[in-house]
DNA sequence: GTCTATAACGAGATAGAC
DNA sequence: GTCTATCTCGTTATAGAC
């Protein structure tokens, strides 16, 4: 703990966010956040009235975060190839601690969400398209990336196949099983498509 | 309906296993089915006398079912392209009725699902893995398949992939969303990785 | 801002009549 | 095989004291 205790509010989505990324919207309850603050439900209420407000915070402070690990990827490098690297490697993050990705987790109880989540969760696939899709034609600039059809159409297909890579992994509980997708999910965006050699492992 | 009725017990499977596909398995209760066949839920736990036991059988029938349609398919042709693209549309097929594939689903409760329902959402990964490793290898054999990793490896990228797409495209009640990355997918995976056309959309 | 207490409802599940 | 009735517990949420 650096400086400066995180107020309610924060522990209280912390452990939303965690509860949401293991059990889904659907597989968690105030009580659980209750027994694990050691605070009680009323207080909960408090800080957040209904279950779907608390939901619709935790995609905002989770879209917020995840934009702004995005932004450091653009002040790292310029390798488009490298960007898409430790974009894969956000998400081995979350899955290395057992979650899937919050609003990966939410398309999955998407039917079952009050329009406020709904429209966050699209929010955020929609900013990971975005950004996707400008370092990839960043990297089609720079020769570094095949040019193979609409730039924003690879970005979807990076998005989707890095989350069901997740959700898959963690049924076996193989963050290796992840990588390897990845892995070969980003080489096959490079250029030349002709002969590259593969990481070792 | 043509000749027999289902028995009860197939009715029951039949809502769950839509229910289990749009809402997850936290997201509907034996009440939803109960008001939807007019029966009681007493009734219900007469077939399954927990919620468990429904959630396990409905694995069962569904990898059975998904089993006898890759059957099929290699029934069908021999081209390992086209078997491809067949088992895409078992997913866009699916996806159509707005519903996500049963063990995607399920993967996304993972942490929350009794011991057996956990074996059945691997098992059934791993016979489509399985599969997919076959269809694979005779697609390079027959050089209509890149070679380009261990077969089996791209198949659990095909498997993930095509989860993620499904999950995501649902969000957006977009099936053109699904069906555009899975093309993508299959045309990566052919020989020769020199020049090849697009599908025009 | 946190508490006790409780409302109001829905969940999974069971007993026993028909 | 389906029913009525009931149990027990968990759920989201609120009222009002401290």
């Amino acid at each position: 703990m650096p400086l400066g205790f995180a107020p309610t509010a924060e522990r209280i989505l912390d452990v939303a966010e965690r509860l949401v990324q293991t059990q889904g919207f659907n597989g968690f309850s105030y009580a659980d956040i209750s027994s694990e603050l050691k605070i009680t439900k009323a207080s909960l209420h408090y800080h957040f009235a209904t279950k779907a407000d608390l939901g619709t915070q935790l995609i905002a402070r989770y879209h917020e975060r995840f934009q702004a690990a995005l932004d450091a990827i653009d002040g790292e490098s310029d390798d488009a190839r490298r960007k898409l690297r430790r974009y894969g490697q956000l998400y081995a993050d979350v899955l290395r601690t057992r979650r899937l990705c919050l609003c990966g987790m939410l398309a999955s109880d998407y039917a079952t969400l009050p329009k406020p989540m709904k429209d966050g969760v699209r929010a955020f696939f929609d900013a990971s398209e975005a950004w996707l899709t400008r370092v990839i034609e960043e990297g089609r600039h720079a020769k570094a990336l095949r040019r193979d059809g609409p730039a924003n159409e690879t970005a979807r297909m990076v998005v989707s196949s890095l989350e069901g890579a997740m959700l898959v992994a963690r049924s076996y509980d193989d963050v290796q099983r992840f990588e390897s997708n990845a892995e070969r999910l980003f080489a096959d965006l490079e250029a030349p498509p002709s002969r590259r050699e593969h990481a070792s492992r």
